[in-house]
DNA sequence: GTCTATAAATAGATAGAC
DNA sequence: GTCTATCTATTTATAGAC
């Protein structure tokens, strides 16, 4: 078991070490071209440096596909997991879930179009960790949920579904970007007038009519 | 400019072309693995044939996977304008809007992948034709709105942030038979057992929820 | 139309110097 | 930690026989 590293990056504020340069060079080549799009030789020169540097820092592409992979589903499940613990009630939680999911799509762009691939993929590149990480995503809203229904304020759904009807469409904003532009030439009315908190508003609208319960 | 060929199959009912296969195989590896991630060899052996013939039948790999793209999308389009052009009231033209798409991801369940696939590339292998008819997807959904507005029946609400509420949630039950497997091993309750008719159900009164102009 | 080579380029991974 | 050079395998694509 080797040592765990402590201190590793005592050098000035503005260095960044080359492990997290090729990191996030890996992460947005990947996200662009996929796993097997992606060489080793082109995320070396994303990131100013060769490509032994790679088999270095990380084992193999692979090793280093799956850390990113790892790396992000846990940063999404944690920022949901403090949503689905807070003291707020059933209906801000459910803002709070998809905002959350927003804000990672923004901080890391890789994440929507690395999370539309791993789907695709059927998941053949998820390492055990990660898909608990996934599942943990899952049950947070799930809780959000329970939460509500138990407080009379949602009807029963089933949490795949609302699940499905919050990622579907945030995913599909967030990865769409290069693609609406197209669209918009190709003849799309309003393909580029719609912003972030267009979407983000619309997921939660659409998300709390179909969970509250109606007076009708 | 080429005779138009007439009369492709004259043989036996149950003799599929070996082109039909090679397209067939290749639409299978393609979703699976990504345009990247298949090998021409992979899919001539699917299709029980040997590599020559895909640049015998196709031009190159990518002329395939054009080829795969366009009729994808073109079929989705065509099935789509129909719903939008039938007598329907709009409320039911929305519910044939997303069984339209269902339909098309169950008879071709390479749709789904392949979609999520082209979504994260950026639209990088789309050519002209193929951006025509994903715009007009897009363009009947706007249709069936519009007439919904003009007839007091829905309220304004973007085409675009309507579409990716019913594509999006679609497109991710489809493309994650695989993953929910694994989900549901990892311990997500209910992750199998949502089926096709509630997925199909809940996403056409979720969009008609959110259409329909609310006595409140 | 279908097949067996094979050419030509590119990829992941490692050795070994500094 | 970082680099150059190289090994080895794989891959797209074509030539040419049947």
């Amino acid at each position: 078991m080797p040592a765990p590293r402590i201190g590793r990056r005592p050098l000035a504020a503005s260095a960044i070490s080359s492990r997290d340069r090729l990191f996030a060079a890996a992460a947005a080549e990947f996200a662009a071209r996929g796993f097997a799009g992606t060489t080793v030789d082109r995320i070396a020169r994303a990131a100013r440096l060769n490509k032994a540097m790679i088999y270095y820092h990380f084992r193999s592409k692979a090793a280093l596909y799956r850390e990113i992979l790892r790396e992000m589903f846990d940063a999404v499940a944690v920022r949901v997991q403090t949503v689905a613990e807070s003291t707020d009630d059933p209906a801000d939680k459910i803002r709070g879930f998809v905002e959350a999911i927003a804000v990672e799509a923004e901080g890391r762009p890789h994440f929507p179009p690395i999370w539309f691939r791993e789907i695709a993929e059927g998941g053949a590149h998820l390492d055990q960790a990660t898909v608990s990480h996934i599942a943990g995503i899952v049950k947070s809203l799930g809780a959000i949920l329970e939460q509500g229904v138990a407080a009379g304020r949602f009807r029963p759904v089933n949490p795949l579904l609302v699940h499905a009807g919050i990622i579907g469409p945030l995913l599909l904003f967030f990865a769409t970007a290069g693609v609406r532009k197209r669209l918009q030439r190709g003849g799309v009315a309003g393909a580029g007038g719609v912003d972030r908190a267009d979407v983000v508003a619309h997921v939660q609208r659409v998300a709390l009519e179909t969970l509250e319960a109606r007076s009708s």
